[in-house]
DNA sequence: GTATCTTGATCAATATAATAAACACTGCTA
DNA sequence: TAGCAGTGTTTATTATATTGATCAAGATAC
């Protein structure tokens, strides 16, 4: 969610400082300074008081095309978290069973990379996965049993996997610690 | 900002109970009532969170189109806080010199009326005001001067006044205690 | 050269959003 | 009738957005 890149660009668009733009929309230059380097989830009221200073509504601010000098370094804190779109069979209580982090901003790339930690007893189910795509991965700690077509096989660490994604696979943490591993995959499927 | 109606609608357009959307996104029923209630304004991450959920983007939900009940009656908290478009020169603390309530959401309705509260010395100023629309108020208490034209009055509880808004108009609160006056315009200027 | 102003970033204090657990209400089943 | 499962709401607590002030770096002027 680069709202703050967003604003960044529309500000000096617009030929405005933070403090000018500040007290057009009524709230503080450190608040805008906050939100252009993503330090703070902005409220819907606040970026609204903002985009109205400007003016902009927000249907044209997302929709709004910004250059991006793309992004080539990223520190560990920097990989955001997605939300997995396959289907959990576990329990409802699915999202902490699968921390996906990703590299940079998958829209704006055409090779995904992910940095996956499946806890214990995590399922990804071999639902809703056909899309066009090759995907590679290797354990980096812990064990996983991958299931892919007709195939399973228990991987554990420096233990590696590629394939085709529309041959419905399955990821299972069938052990008792947390299983890390590094895939990539291309094209994005989030 | 009716994003709360735009969210109910859209929830149960889609079939699903505040538990079910908030369980899909990984938010709390209870803020999803919140927003739903604009007992709350919720971050633009909480209500991303939510959107992915249904799915939607941004851009949608915003210029989205969703049938509404008028609402006829309104406490007297549910009177919304607007910002006046006019300029202040009494200092930079203007928005404190002028409370401005608007009973209903004026982009529903031809008719827009307010509950103000003029505080002492707030000064509305003539400029920009020159829109085609007839307005009306009654002073509750307090008083206040207003200028129409080359007309100058002084007006106190139970005084009233109308006029044509194309002509320069100005408030000056001169006394010592605020000025509160429920006033009609129409059509809507904000 | 040194003031002075503006820029964006940062910090502690405060306001408020978000959570987790209760609540009351409805409809359904035994 | 009681009990259970669903609904939306409310509350106390926690997390965090926002403020208001301060900071160092650049630019401009004198």
């Amino acid at each position: 969610m680069e709202v703050g890149e967003r604003l960044k660009y529309l500000r000096k668009a617009n030929g405005l400082s933070q403090r000018q733009l500040a007290s057009k929309s009524g709230v503080t230059n450190g608040l805008i300074s906050m939100i252009e380097q993503g330090q703070t989830n902005p409220s819907v009221a606040s970026l609204k008081r903002i985009l109205d200073a400007i003016p902009m509504t927000f249907s044209e601010f997302f929709s709004m095309e910004y250059p991006h000098q793309d992004k080539v370094f990223f520190k560990s804190t920097e990989l955001r978290e997605i939300n997995p779109v396959r289907v959990f069979r576990i329990d409802d209580d699915a999202a902490s069973f699968l921390s996906l982090r990703q590299v940079g901003d998958a829209s704006r790339h055409t090779l995904q990379m992910l940095h996956e930690t499946y806890a214990p007893g995590a399922d990804t189910g071999t639902e809703l996965y056909a899309h066009e795509a090759e995907e590679a991965g290797i354990i980096i700690s812990g064990e996983i049993e991958l299931s892919v077509g007709e195939k399973t096989q228990m991987l554990g660490p420096g233990d590696a996997y590629i394939f085709d994604s529309r041959i419905p696979h399955r990821f299972r943490n069938l052990g008792e610690a947390p299983c890390v591993v590094v895939s990539a995959c291309t094209p994005p499927t989030f």
